[in-house]
DNA sequence: TTCGATACCGAACGAACGTTCGGCCTGTCA
DNA sequence: TGACAGGCCGAACGTTCGTTCGGTATCGAA
């Protein structure tokens, strides 16, 4: 009798990064198993040996692509916050700090540019359930950029308020993400001068203050 | 007999906006016309009185909805031409331009989320001639913006290259287009205040000058 | 040498898909 | 009054979908 994978064996990478391939240019309903089944080299029933059903296919690309992601910025933040019993300045910390998770973040799209393709058409297509745990997931994620665009921001001017510094989080991520749809290697150069970039242009631009008179709340 | 639309008769805007809402949150292959036939109240049929088939109304759909926002783009930009026998100081002109720009993008955006999401997600399931049209319009689109930046660009520092230019542009259009994924007016106020804040943003932010060193080219 | 687990397959299932067809109303205009 | 076109159906077409089932080849442990 086959196991249908309740995520006992961990299924094949080919299959994950041929799969979000696919799905990264035709969408989940766009991408039918037949697809997979050609582009894999193996047979339709033959896939699920590996995952219960296509949704669930779709769960893995999200969780195994995101997981490294959101490690390596939980790290920073780890790393960030012990070195602040604040002998050092927190000024050059949090630039730092921000810095690396914008490299850490367009160096991981650079070279995941499929899976990140997948992640963003959302989780809709999804069980409640898997839906959920991938939200949770992006959820902790956005969070440490929020941190650490609130501690830049309060190192170097008056304190902003929560809504303005989420407001200002989704500005970067707008920044980050957005090149899915325009970045190649070729024409742009390499993904570190663009993180330098954006870097630099979020931080000379999110200082500035609002005129009193459009201050919201 | 039927006459099967060859864009004879114009397609009622409610089933475009409604057609638009569904395909923005499930997905143009994830929206079948059975489910366009029940939020429609028309019948699986009766649809077929109104386009040629289900790709040509995601055509319409990206076609109507972008139309209006590109010739208002055009306008701005024939303004500021036309006061551009420059006894006008070419600084405030072209930052008037941007922050127009910028306005109309997300005023547009903001009354138009769904077909804007529709956009969004490609051209990739329309035929090649329906999908050339939209991408070209888009191009013109982008253009428009990626000359604003330009000027406003040069009249204020060292003039940057073409492609410096150009990924300012798509960074610009990263935090104004990103909002489809967080954006609500309840949370996040007006648009206006938004695209003030994102003007205030970038034009802070995009006249640093790289470190020497890290220049491309 | 037998055993059971693992990885895989061909063939088929019922359901849902986009699309078509013939016909039925309800006006307008001659 | 009759002809006709536009807007809209119900029913069906052939195809493709996700999924399941029974079976086979391989292989390390007993």
């Amino acid at each position: 009798m086959d196991t249908p994978a309740l995520a006992s064996q961990p299924c094949p990478d080919d299959i994950l990064a041929q799969s979000a391939a696919l799905m990264s240019s035709q969408g989940y309903h766009g991408t039918s198993m037949r697809d997979l089944a050609r582009t894999t080299g193996r047979s339709l029933s033959g896939l699920y040996h590996h995952f219960a059903n296509k949704e669930e296919l779709l769960y893995l690309i999200n969780e195994r692509g995101f997981s490294p992601l959101l490690a390596n910025a939980e790290r920073l933040r780890g790393e960030y916050r012990s070195g602040n019993g604040r002998p050092v300045a927190a000024g050059p910390a949090s630039a730092a700090l921000l810095c690396d998770l914008i490299g850490s973040h367009l160096g991981y799209f650079g070279s995941h540019l499929n899976e990140m393709r997948v992640l963003m058409f959302g989780t809709q297509p999804m069980s409640s359930a898997h839906g959920q745990a991938i939200r949770q997931l992006k959820e902790r994620y956005t969070e440490i950029f929020n941190f650490a665009v609130g501690q830049y921001i309060e190192a170097r001017r008056e304190a902003a308020t929560a809504t303005e510094i989420e407001r200002k989080t989704y500005l970067l991520f707008g920044m980050m993400n957005w090149i899915f749809g325009w970045y190649s290697l070729d024409e742009h150069g390499p993904v570190e001068a663009l993180a330098e970039e954006i870097y630099t242009t979020f931080t000379k631009g999110c200082l500035a203050l609002r005129p009193a008179a459009a201050r919201d709340e």
